[in-house]
DNA sequence: TATGAATGAGGCTTCATTCAT
DNA sequence: AATGAATGAAGCCTCATTCAT
């Protein structure tokens, strides 16, 4: 009976020493990808990274292109996660919780987020692959049922403008994908204060579309008269 | 002396003819990109579609590299003259002027800005291009100083809030880049009506960060006066 | 002395299921060989069909190619013990058993012949396969004794065509190669009567070669009487 | 105008050349299948033999099956044709004189038969060529037309069997098939005298079917005496 | 000057074989 | 004794770049 279990202790062992070199195996590759960029990055780099032969990444992932994916569905995963507290927070009483929590998970490792939408690029110009990205497109679906929820809410207590609901996430989605871009964009001269930089951007983020901000611009609010 | 001018005409004639060829194959290079993906052109398939010969193109560029740049120079110059008008716009008490201008630049072909995006980071990646890519630096930076000045001016205006001027434009350059990437992306479900998208996030753009909107929110308006 | 005795059964016993899986290796990777065609058929996938591991395979077998070796010598055993039979038969009186029986032996599964016949020229290709070759080459040689001592008597009978005795069977073999293959090219229209065909040639293996047939045309028969 | 003209010179010449390298790989590769079995030769070999890059190679083919495919092309092209010049004897007067050209043409080069044989085996297993496999068995096809007309003939005029006409030429292609097996079959010890030896089975293969065969075996025959 | 044939480095992937457990 | 995870050699193919004509 020892032995028996035993045995399948050692099976879990094992199971887990595989996913952890296939999670090695990711995280490797995912440095290189950042410190080297994407076209520089071989299989057989990933699997000398990672102390590896070339045959073995094979065991765990059908082909390079599949290590992509899956880094991004990972990342993918993880923002889901995020946006599903904030949405929460955000239905009990804290109307800019879903975007504030959208905007940190992608701002928390904007390099991360740059690479994974350059990715995704790439590989849709790859054939073979579209059930994989599917998913990752079906990810993002449910999340955006989420979203269109909550902002219906919004719009229906009256803090955000009534306008389609998916233009309120979907303007955050692209200040987001925005700000991370500028993040990494090295034509830029004054950026002594990224930090705070993307505070501003987040805030914008966080009240863009909200009710008050337009009905100031038509009339007559401002004292600025 | 006829003969000379003569000389002269014919001499001039042939380098308009070259450049005529250089613009040929960056469109050419261009549409390619966008119609097949960037991993797809090959620099056979460019001289195929201008009509000449492989290795006339190495003529006009020394690498394959260099088409690519070459096509983001010449868009960032667009974008560059775009703003330059608005720049004037605003200090002739358009205050949005230039980022409307902007906007309207960057999203007039969105699948040409996104081209352009995703080509440096392609670019980024390579060696010897160095001082190409630092001519394109440049061109942002003027205009960056350009920007930075008129945001000053409308920062002590009272326009917009005084944070550092470069928040500003850095906020909507952020915008646009999402904006664009927005229009690309195929995860989306709720979208039959990305026109009025753009508008809506275009205006977000042109008054994010304006100083009315802060205080807005609080209530009533800047004790400022 | 009974515990030895036992001992000495259940080593029997070890040994005995031991070949009994080396049989089950040899028939599995014969049913792929012939169901998913010689490339496509790799020692796990054989170690699989049988439900052992792969290391195991390399337990009875030092190299994947001494498994094609093993199915061929296996099937010419074969082939030796009906022609055997065959020619004993014909030295009882029936002068075509012993072509009758080979070519049966070999039509039988056509499909297994034509493997065989594959198998073999990949492996001629193949150094450190010489000795296991020479084997399967000796088996033949030996049935060419037989067959070359009975095609002596059969001329030296008259029923014979006086040629060298091994051109008699060799143009039965050849034959019955040609016949295999025939039944199984797909560049063949007319060909819904595939028995009735392989009789018609299997009769003509037979019969050729016999005396009567020549003289046949020349004047009058063999005196056989 | 001679300047044109020796332009079109030129251009006829480059062609030449290409076709004449074109040819030159197909001898080299089938050089070296002959030589080193197929599984040994690479598609670097092959240039290296020719003296080429590995690149060129691919200028003429698309991929390395093609260059098998065109060695079996080439090879039944030939077989076509010495069929027809002996198809058109056959109906002027001399039966076996289609029989005999085929017999010959594949017992000319039987290496090159052999390898044919196996290279097509090889083909079958690999997708994606179907239809150029197709052609080859289109090609069989047509011959097999002319000969099924042939055979009809000859039967109506009662030199051969009374059996379907295809039974005929198909014998005659196994045994065509057969001699070629074994005259590169290295299991055979007596052997000293393969010409005669083919020459037998090239009489067996004009003669067998002829009507007077079997008649001879029942009984009373040839109004010879 | 324009050409495009020739090149070959370099990437991905497969699978027979080994060997530690 | 049995296993199967790990390995890496080897093959096919692409395409940017060169250079002789």
């Amino acid at each position: 009976m020892s032995s028996q279990s035993s045995s399948t202790d050692r099976i879990r062992e094992k199971k887990k020493l595989f996913l952890d070199r296939e999670q090695r195996i990711i995280d490797a590759a995912l440095e290189l990808f950042l410190s080297e960029g994407i076209d520089r990055v071989t299989v057989s780099k990933i699997a000398a990274a990672v102390g590896i032969g070339k045959g073995t990444v094979y065991k765990h992932f059908l082909t390079k292109n599949e290590i992509l994916i899956r880094i991004m569905l990972d990342y993918e995963h993880n923002i889901t996660n995020c946006l599903a507290v904030g949405i929460t927070k955000a239905q009990s009483g804290d109307p800019g919780a879903a975007a504030k929590g959208y905007f940190e998970a992608r701002l928390a490792r904007p390099e991360l987020d740059r690479l994974v939408q350059h990715l995704e690029v790439r590989l849709s110009e790859v054939e073979d692959i579209a059930p994989q990205l599917e998913q990752l497109h079906q990810l993002r679906r449910s999340n955006e049922d989420s979203l269109n929820g909550l902002m219906s809410e919004l719009i229906e207590k009256g803090v955000l403008e009534d306008v389609p609901p998916h233009f309120h996430y979907l303007a955050c989605w692209a200040l987001a994908q925005g700000a991370v871009e500028l993040a990494f964009n090295k034509s830029w001269n004054y950026r002594t204060d990224s930090k705070e930089l993307m505070e501003f951007i987040s805030n914008i983020g966080v009240t863009m579309g909200n009710r008050g901000q337009y009905h100031n611009v038509d009339g007559n609010k401002t004292g600025s008269k």
